[in-house]
DNA sequence: ATATGATTGTTGATTATTAAACACAATGTC
DNA sequence: GACATTGTGTTTAATAATCAACAATCATAT
């Protein structure tokens, strides 16, 4: 799949980049960010910069596709797990995610955040779950688009409004509260 | 004086090296601490840890130079300054400094901690201050030893409380009762 | 328009760090 | 005491990051 792994340097060297573009973000749109001044904040050679990205735009890309592997892998997981495992449990994991990478959610998901990395994580989500409710249901595949609709533009208002409030609930509530949620809305469709 | 100055590498192996050590210590002591375990926490080649220091011990011995060389520079700072700076700032600036690093600090000079290195420390402020003190009084080098063995373990006790209290008092309260304290005793025995 | 200054993207030579391996010493276990 | 395990100190070739320089591009003000 992939060659070498990266020695110490190179994930150090990523690593800080990384940081240093986050914290920019924080004050300045993308495009008025400089690559010289990443490389001040990270301190790390400009050339060193070129080496590993073509600029801040392709470094924020490498950013968020990580940022979407890994949601993805959390969320794979939720779907894939022995039954055994409480769903709550499962969506916690993702929470606690993302509030340990909370500046970088905040930036991406909110409200004047990238709104094309919202539309892919929410397709992300869109393509786990239709197939979760359709396959063991009476539910029309029409009928679901319309509940996932519905169901996904309201957890990312959930998730905006938790980042928002600067996470005081628990992950844990969270997930608790969207588990109901979302499992209520399958059940009034049955009715 | 000294060679050409470190690159960006350097100086970041010689910091996590450090303040992994730093971490260490504040759990076991130094003898118990292994060269391997320094270089995990510090996610640096064992080799290159070796081509800076040569054990543990030689690690600490840097690290104390470095606070030792910084407390000097701050005295010094202090005795020389032009007269039109309050001597209060000046000793609020070391404190400032001991604030900044207390970590290490509460380490070296608590009551568990390097008796040598407190007796460097404590010979490096007398000096200074001895000559500070005769230079413009009529009290004998002799009184003004007593005065100052006094003065120096008696700062020493005010800075481990300080430390041992979390720093809950500000750098220049402490500033402000060490200068009182110690112009209040010179006054004491000229009358 | 033109001049001034700052950022860019790339380069070449140099240096520091890396992983991996090694024989050896220290440590703990049965 | 013999045993396996773990850390030590050093070496190797490979590679990543460094600094410094460069012409080219962009920005801003005059």
């Amino acid at each position: 799949m992939k060659g070498k792994k990266d020695d110490r340097r190179v994930i150090y060297t990523k690593m800080v980049l990384r940081e240093s573009l986050i914290k920019l973000l924080e004050k300045k749109n993308i495009s008025q960010i400089y690559v010289k001044e990443i490389c001040e904040i990270a301190d790390i050679n400009r050339g060193t910069f070129y080496a590993h990205y073509n600029d801040q735009f392709d470094l924020l890309n490498k950013i968020q596709d990580d940022l979407f592997e890994n949601i993805k892998m959390h969320l794979s997981a939720y779907t894939n797990d022995d039954i055994h495992t409480p769903p709550v449990d499962m969506v916690e994991k993702i929470f606690e995610y993302i509030k340990e990478n909370s500046k970088l959610c905040k930036l991406l998901l909110s409200d004047g955040g990238d709104l094309k990395f919202q539309k892919r994580v929410l397709t992300l989500v869109y393509e786990k779950s239709i197939n979760e409710i359709t396959k063991n249901s009476s539910i029309s595949k029409e009928d679901a688009e319309y509940i996932h609709a519905f169901q996904l533009t309201g957890c990312l208002g959930i998730i905006q409004k938790w980042l928002d409030d600067d996470m005081k609930k628990s992950p844990y509530f969270i997930a608790e509260t969207i588990i109901k949620l979302t499992t209520g809305l399958t059940e009034l469709i049955r009715h």
